[in-house]
DNA sequence: TTTAATCCTG
DNA sequence: CAGGATTAAA
């Protein structure tokens, strides 16, 4: 078992008799194994080193390399048997022999289906079966007598009890098989169309032509064989690619069918037939063939051994019958499988566009009540910052006019990360992501606190948007609070300033009646690490698309991946190779902060942010950033495509995280209404979800700065207008400007405040707001007006006025999540 | 010096 | 909305 013999049986004499280390003058006969007639990328032997290892008892790795070796190797002599024997069969059309030869190897590895055609007279029949009994001679002569197995090329006439019986029953069981395989061939012929059914008739004619025309067969039958080859390289050509699923394949192979292992073999088998007869040295009983014969059988495993052995203890005509049902039966099996795996390839390239995953998101517009277009037209500097913030608005944000971008950037980033490698991760890689998730989060200490201090599932909200899910609706978003805790009438319960924290407390804080517990989380995706994420985007955004999946060396090479590995010091805000090895080597792609790949990203959008760590640790930030707290230095952000910042950013953040999300922001947009100048206390107060830090304070506090500016952007530019139609309305500025200075909720002004700060219009703006809104609006009016705005600190003292008029914010306010209403 | 607000820019 | 620069206050 230690040695890579093994492969050729358990005892002695077998070991030396069919060790495949005969030199090329030793096997006349026998034709090159497939993997090395061949280019690497045009063809590899159909499951022999991918599934012959795992077929193994032991399944040591040590095998393959063995037998990977000594298959080369011997496929070195082959081919130089070739020439050889070309050289000598041929005379001078040394070339011309090669080439055929190469031919054979191509053409024989595509297996039963050219095999069928080449030898459609009952003469392979015969011959098979012939090799079928020498094999099992072999087997009976050599294994009582270790140490003589070199003779048993000798000893062909031995056994021969029943020997016609069994050739008849092969030759039945053969003819099954065989019809069998023509007619799933013709399902294949017509799975590819009428492209591949003209050539089908086509080759038709040439085969009926070949039959006639006799055994030297020739030009028509390479011809065909070209034919198929073109279907059969490409079925290949897709194990090549799409390795995992060859793996998976293999594994199941490993537990079902060892005998398809078996079937591949024997296709060489075939093809080596076929080559004698076309050379005319078939039907003669050659050691070589016994040998092969022999190999094939141990290759495939214990359970052929078994067989083999059974038959040998038992009666050796069972174990014809047996090797004849068996074949029968994984023949069936096997080319079905191949037959299924080639219409689901052809059936996935035309019907299942990539443009259509099931799983994909579809950003269907929603209603352009909100789109806000024409104050975004007049002016840009709204333009870019409404846009800026719909490209992180959650999704139960509508639209607008924003899709098409949005769109834009689904699809770059859907571009941006197939690019390297489409599918395989998805598929492979996520269930590992989300067992390994919770520890990896654990195990490493930049990932973050382990899942218990996170994972609050009693909270309502907890909608986990897993990849496979639909996404909800726009606006089905649940309410975050409960229902009770919440001020059913916002103008009464959360308005008026004085009464709110009082009243607001009394009747629902701080002891919210408990929701019905919602099912658990299926997947703990916002506690995963951001690579993690990408998994989960990528499989949303790549389907399983076997015929796109690359070859998985490829990534396995990529740079990235290499880079990152000898480098891991390079990317300090990223886990060490060891935790992304197990993962998507994309991923680590994305880890690449600085690089192209962000540079295209961070001029996406969204928010960066707020990310901090306390003693160095990382954390899943809100705003996608992972930032490294030491001292002053800050991470480098990590590249995070939109969608999957969609989807982190706007899981509900119930525990109390590092970072800011959306959620955040929209909450600090509606407390805006109420607190236009809040301190870090308040901010900590109504934020108790979110742990402060400087770097988070500083972000909320910065939010708090951008929401004034526009604020003020929007009192000023009203007020110029009110003062242009006042002033257009000459004679009566006074009454105009009673007119124009109202922020009522009918007015554009207040829709716009509105679709700023509350955009999902689930929060019924408190009316203390439209009343501040009017005195803002006033005082820059009048400044505007009496010209004050010509002194360059004319706006502090508007400033000064507006931040006494902060109010109390609401205690609903004080509870996770956004309040509504 | 630190913090934060504003302004400006992207 | 974030980052940088500037300014002013603590």
């Amino acid at each position: 078992m230690d040695s890579p013999t093994d492969l050729f049986g358990d005892s002695a004499s077998q070991i030396h008799a069919f060790a495949p280390t005969h030199s090329s003058t030793d096997l006349p006969g026998v034709h090159p194994q497939p993997s090395a007639g061949r280019p690497p990328p045009a063809f590899r032997p159909p499951g022999f080193p991918l599934i012959h290892h795992l077929l193994q008892p032991g399944g040591t790795p040590r095998r393959i390399g063995g037998q990977v070796n000594t298959s080369l190797s011997t496929h070195r002599h082959l081919e130089d048997r070739n020439l050889e024997e070309d050289r000598g069969e041929r005379g001078g059309q040394v070339e011309q022999g090669i080439e055929e030869g190469e031919e054979g190897v191509l053409e024989g590895d595509d297996g039963l289906l050219g095999v069928k055609k080449r030898h459609g007279d009952a003469a392979l029949a015969a011959e098979w079966g012939q090799d079928v009994l020498k094999v099992k001679r072999m087997k009976l002569e050599s294994r009582p007598r270790d140490g003589e197995a070199e003779e048993g090329g000798r000893r062909r006439q031995g056994g021969r009890e029943g020997k016609r019986r069994e050739r008849e029953e092969l030759k039945e069981q053969l003819e099954e098989a065989r019809e069998r395989l023509q007619a799933l061939q013709e399902k294949v012929w017509r799975a590819f169309g009428e492209k591949h059914m003209a050539e089908e008739e086509e080759e038709r004619k040439k085969r009926r032509g070949s039959n006639r025309g006799g055994r030297d067969g020739g030009e028509g039958d390479v011809g065909m064989m070209e034919e198929e080859e073109d279907i059969t390289e490409g079925m290949y050509d897709e194990d090549d690619i799409d390795g995992g699923e060859m793996e998976k394949e293999t594994f199941s192979l490993l537990s079902v069918s060892p005998f398809d292992n078996f079937h591949k073999r024997r296709e060489e088998r075939q093809k080596d037939r076929e080559g004698r007869m076309e050379r005319g040295t078939g039907g003669g009983l050659h050691l070589e063939g016994v040998m092969e014969g022999a190999g094939l059988w141990l290759d495939c495993g214990g359970l052929m051994r078994g067989d083999w052995h059974g038959g040998i203890e038992d009666e050796g005509e069972e174990g014809g019958q047996k090797f004849a049902q068996a074949l029968k039966l994984e023949l069936g099996s096997a080319v079905a499988r191949v037959i299924d795996r080639v219409l689901r390839l052809y059936t996935e390239m035309t019907d299942f566009a990539p443009s259509s995953p099931p799983t994909a998101i579809s950003f269907l517009p929603s209603d352009a009540g909100n789109d806000g277009g024409r104050e975004r037209g007049v002016w840009m500097g709204l333009l870019t910052r409404g846009r800026g913030e719909e490209k992180v608005r959650g999704k139960e944000e509508k639209m607008g006019a924003q899709d098409g971008e949005r769109e834009k950037q689904l699809q770059k980033m859907s571009n941006g990360s197939a690019q390297p490698h489409r599918t395989e991760a998805s598929d492979l890689a996520m269930p590992l992501a989300v067992q390994r998730s919770a520890d990896i989060r654990k195990a490493h200490p930049l990932l973050g606190p382990p899942l218990s201090t996170h994972l609050n599932p009693s909270h309502p909200n907890l909608s986990l948007h897993h990849p496979s899910l639909p996404r909800p609706p726009p606006l089905s978003h649940p309410p975050l609070l409960p229902a009770a805790s919440q001020p059913k009438d916002p103008s009464s319960a959360s308005f008026h300033p004085s009464s709110s924290s009082s009243s607001s407390s009394t009747s629902s804080f701080p002891a919210p009646p408990p929701p019905p517990p919602p099912p658990p989380p299926p997947l703990p995706l916002p506690l995963l690490h951001y690579s993690m994420q990408q998994l989960f985007s990528r499989s949303l955004h790549h389907p399983q698309l076997p015929h796109l999946t690359p070859s998985r060396k490829d990534y396995l090479n990529s740079d990235p991946f290499l880079e990152f590995s000898s480098h891991p010091s390079a990317h300090p805000s990223f886990p060490p190779l060891p935790l992304l090895g197990h993962l998507d080597p994309s991923l680590v792609r994305h880890a690449h902060g600085g690089r192209e790949r962000e540079r295209g990203m961070r001029g996406d959008s969204g928010m960066r942010g707020g990310g901090g760590m306390d003693g160095g640790e990382l954390y899943l930030t809100g705003g996608i950033s992972f930032c490294r707290q030491r001292g002053e230095e800050w991470g480098r952000d990590v590249c995070l495509c939109t969608s999957v910042k969609e989807q982190i950013l706007n899981w509900p953040h119930v525990y109390t995280q590092e970072g800011l999300s959306p959620c955040h922001l929209k909450k600090a947009k509606l407390m805006f209404f109420y607190a236009r100048y809040p301190s870090s206390n308040t901010l900590k107060t109504y934020f108790p979800d979110v742990k402060f830090n400087r770097c988070v304070t500083s972000q909320m506090i910065k939010w708090f700065s951008n929401f004034r500016e526009f604020f003020y952007i929007q009192m000023e530019r009203f007020a110029r207008q009110a003062v242009r139609e006042a002033l257009a309305r000459e004679g009566t500025p006074r009454l105009g400007r009673e007119a124009q200075l109202r922020v009522g909720r009918d007015t554009e002004l207040y829709r716009i405040l509105n679709m700023h700060y509350n955009k999902s219009n689930v929060y019924q703006v408190p009316e203390r707001f439209i009343e501040i809104s009017e005195v803002a609006l006033r005082e820059f009016y009048s400044a505007i007006w009496t010209g004050r705005d010509s002194d360059p600190c004319w706006k502090k003292g508007i400033y000064k006025i507006v931040c006494k008029l902060d109010s109390p914010v609401p205690d609903a306010f004080r509870l996770p999540g956004c309040p509504v209403g």
